[in-house]
DNA sequence: CCGACTTTGTGCATCCGTTCACAAGCGGTA
DNA sequence: TACCGCTTGTGAACGGATGCACAAAGTCGG
């Protein structure tokens, strides 16, 4: 409602006040769905692409229109009625939101396979995320460097956290350090955490932790697994022996 | 209910009927966490603990001691009111649910720095899930083995799939080509396919893919770093000049 | 055998997020 | 300028998940 349309302010990085609010007032999930909208609109924008409707980019991002509208009305009015969204306005206002006007320094905790294949990345997909510190306990892997980044002994943390201004911790360390090292990135000011080790992270309140957890995503899908193979069971039961050679089809 | 004590049948493989429309039932969300708990229990398990309270496992599991029970519920009553659970029957009923008393192939598509890592971590976390194919299209990586599976050229996928059973793909290829090896793994009748190419895959309703979003999560905990920063900062201004240094505790 | 104490299982109220449906607003056209 | 068609933005209905609070059901000590 206010400021509407701001004269020329496009792309300024501190957020206004009623900024401020709305995004206090932004559901997760719907977070989670803006960082997605802003990747598609970034490959629309690379193609060429001026304009979108809603129907369009919600297409193009897996979700429904309506939820796509309410989304970007989170974040304010950005569109125009009977056109739709300019790609570029809202691809500015989203990264303004998201806070991707600054960048963000990443400190990867846990130099093992994953802890390699993420140093490796470079930088992060997107950009934005310059990795600027690797630890690990092992001793024949300090001072090697990994993605161009040189390997320091985790005890060390605290002072090159602080020194280097890390913004987010990555913990790819095995489950039973995820915890100790999780405590020194607290005390070394970090206040958010992306932790790859399956384990349950007890942190104070004003660190924001998200977990990626390959085990229990893989358990999800065996759920699944599970439930269509009883299903069909069933199936097969009720209609006796139809549907079981080969190709499957349930519309 | 019913079957609430079924004489001896402790890890009857085979869901029954009551089971089955159960599973039918449980919530995405509670199917997470009974993954957790799961983890958490076969944690206590290991250490020799025998029973436990909601509230413990609650905790251990970082959830609401209430949430924790009605998960429970959805797989059925299987605690000692005035007790608590008995670790090991627990354990049993949640891996039953889960379809965890099957193996589950995979398949990883994808070898790079994170196909990799993923092939190596070798039957994944929490077993029951044994990687049995690797593919890519680089020529120098075809028949290389990595975590001791040779590496196939990905035109071979349908074939192969279908001969070792692979009930999951795991897709770590560069986003351009994510959705046409999804669709190569979906004609190989693969159902369930957990994601970590930056890609909004477009699959038929029969099929299940559960996405981990690396820059997703990144720009999501971005967005709390800003929010942090503005509160602070709004802070600040309120109260003239405090807080600015070094360690800032927020209760 | 009984009574006190503990912990589960669940009905119910609440909250958050999704979906629907439509009025408001804008560009194009005559 | 006035109308028409299109698309946004959002109030309101809906649904699912969360948390509370308590009855039911078990154990343990006497």
């Amino acid at each position: 409602m206010a400021s509407q349309r701001g004269e020329g302010e496009t792309t300024t990085t501190p957020l206004e006040p009623a900024d401020r609010e709305r995004a206090r007032a932004i559901p997760e999930a719907a977070v989670a769905r803006l960082a997605v909208y802003l990747r598609v609109l970034s490959g629309m924008a690379d193609q060429g692409v001026n304009a979108v409707s809603s129907e369009e980019l919600s297409q193009a991002a897996g979700v429904n229109a309506a939820k796509l509208r309410k989304d970007l009305s989170y974040i304010g009015s950005y569109g125009t009625r009977g056109v739709g969204y300019d790609v570029e306005v809202l691809v500015s206002h989203i990264e303004r939101i998201l806070g991707l006007t600054r960048n963000h320094s990443v400190a990867v905790v846990g130099i093992g396979n994953l802890g390699h294949a993420l140093a490796n990345y470079g930088g992060f997909p997107g950009r934005g995320f310059p990795v600027t510190a690797l630890f690990d306990v092992d001793a024949d892997l300090i001072g090697v460097p990994v993605g161009g980044i040189p390997v320091n002994h985790i005890d060390e943390i605290t002072a090159i956290c602080l020194e280097r201004e890390v913004s987010i911790g990555v913990i790819a360390t095995p489950p039973p350090a995820a915890q100790s090292v999780c405590d020194r990135l607290v005390s070394a000011g970090v206040q958010c955490i992306l932790n790859f080790a399956p384990v349950v992270l007890q942190v104070p309140d004003n660190v924001e932790v998200r977990k990626v957890d390959l085990a229990v995503e893989m358990q999800i899908l065996s759920f699944h697994v599970a439930r269509r193979a009883d299903e069909a069971a069933s199936v097969s039961v009720d209609n006796n022996g139809l549907g079981v050679d080969g190709m499957v089809i349930r519309p």
